[in-house]
DNA sequence: ACTTGCATGTAAGTCGTTACATGATTGT
DNA sequence: ACAATCATGTAACGACTTACATGCAAGT
């Protein structure tokens, strides 16, 4: 998956591996970031898979690496994306304690679920900001501007989408916990 | 986190690790699961930090080794439990998929997000049907009959609202996607 | 002068899975 | 007889993270 990833993005243009890292922090940062720690090595691998091409070049007298996806890159993407979806293992650390939280005294509990719904806002904010960012950016703006930003940022319609799924996904989870904590008294 | 799903599990009574396996499968199975492979070196390494305690039996010709949860296991999980509650990391192959929508085509989005509400759609029954044995299993029924049927499965109103949490969180997923799949023409 | 950002890399460690291997018991 | 379930374990591998290490460039 973490090979994928570098090559989508490789998809619409030669990249570095910051660069990429950067990329993923503003747009796919909420449901999958990975650290430069490993996006260099990975990188190196596919290098050696042939489904990437490395160009070293001095820019401003930085060395760079800019990589560049390879057809068989492409096609090992696509055969990737065109595969059925499978649905996601949520490996939730929040429902694993509420699920022993009969071992928490109430007040903790209602202190550390009002501390997790502060953070959950928090979250939504942020993708709200990059929201209005992205409409601010592409709307009553000049043609050329609007495609320079989405080229800057690799936008398109689907990945708009996702910000939205995002937004509304922390608005349920906020809802829900919001809910929980009413209940909380109640419950036993 | 591995360790401390094995210790939270022997809190109400000491347990082999192929019982937790069976345990998590029906409890805790949608938003954490872990392989046999890894809970038994999992319980040696436990052993060695006196986290648990370890009886070899004999029960019926198998040789079963019995885990119980030490004063200092005790400890462990219970400062795990107290601390703050993180915001998952949602690392979603799905999302992954839809971000990078653009390079399929609108035939293979539309049948792969189907093929996928199908599939969250058995989820949900799967969870329903559980919700349902608990109710047949907790209401009107002896109260001898209800405490034995708890103490099995270790249910308690905590993890009930777990079960109704991801009934409301598959409901949701399922509502985004079959949205997402009518607007799926209208995008670009 | 100093901090932040750009840019890359490695080593150690964590955490987990799948596949393989074994063998007994229980239900059909 | 046979399959499923109970029961444990190891080996190989995969996919990361954190910490450490280096160094230049740009802005304040």
């Amino acid at each position: 998956m973490q090979d994928i990833i570098l090559l989508g993005f490789l998809l619409n243009g030669e990249k570095t591996g910051y660069q990429i890292k950067k990329l993923m922090e503003i747009s796919t940062g909420y449901f999958f970031n990975t650290s430069l720690g490993s996006i260099y090595p990975a990188f190196n691998k596919l290098e050696k898979k042939n489904m990437v091409r490395m160009t070293q070049i001095i820019s401003g007298g930085r060395t760079k690496k800019i990589y560049s996806i390879t057809q068989k890159g492409r096609e090992y993407f696509q055969s990737w994306l065109e595969e059925d979806i499978n649905i996601p293992k949520i490996r939730d650390e929040a429902l694993l304690k509420i699920f022993f939280f009969q071992n928490l005294s109430n007040d903790l509990r209602k202190e550390r679920i009002s501390s997790f719904l502060n953070r959950t806002k928090g979250r939504i904010k942020e993708l709200e900001m990059t929201f209005r960012l992205i409409k601010k950016n592409t709307q009553n703006q000049p043609k050329k501007h609007v495609e320079e930003y989405q080229k800057k940022y690799n936008l398109d319609p689907f990945r708009e989408e996702m910000l939205k799924f995002g937004l509304e996904y922390y608005s349920f989870l906020n809802k829900w916990y919001k809910s929980f904590l009413k209940r909380m008294d109640t419950i036993r």
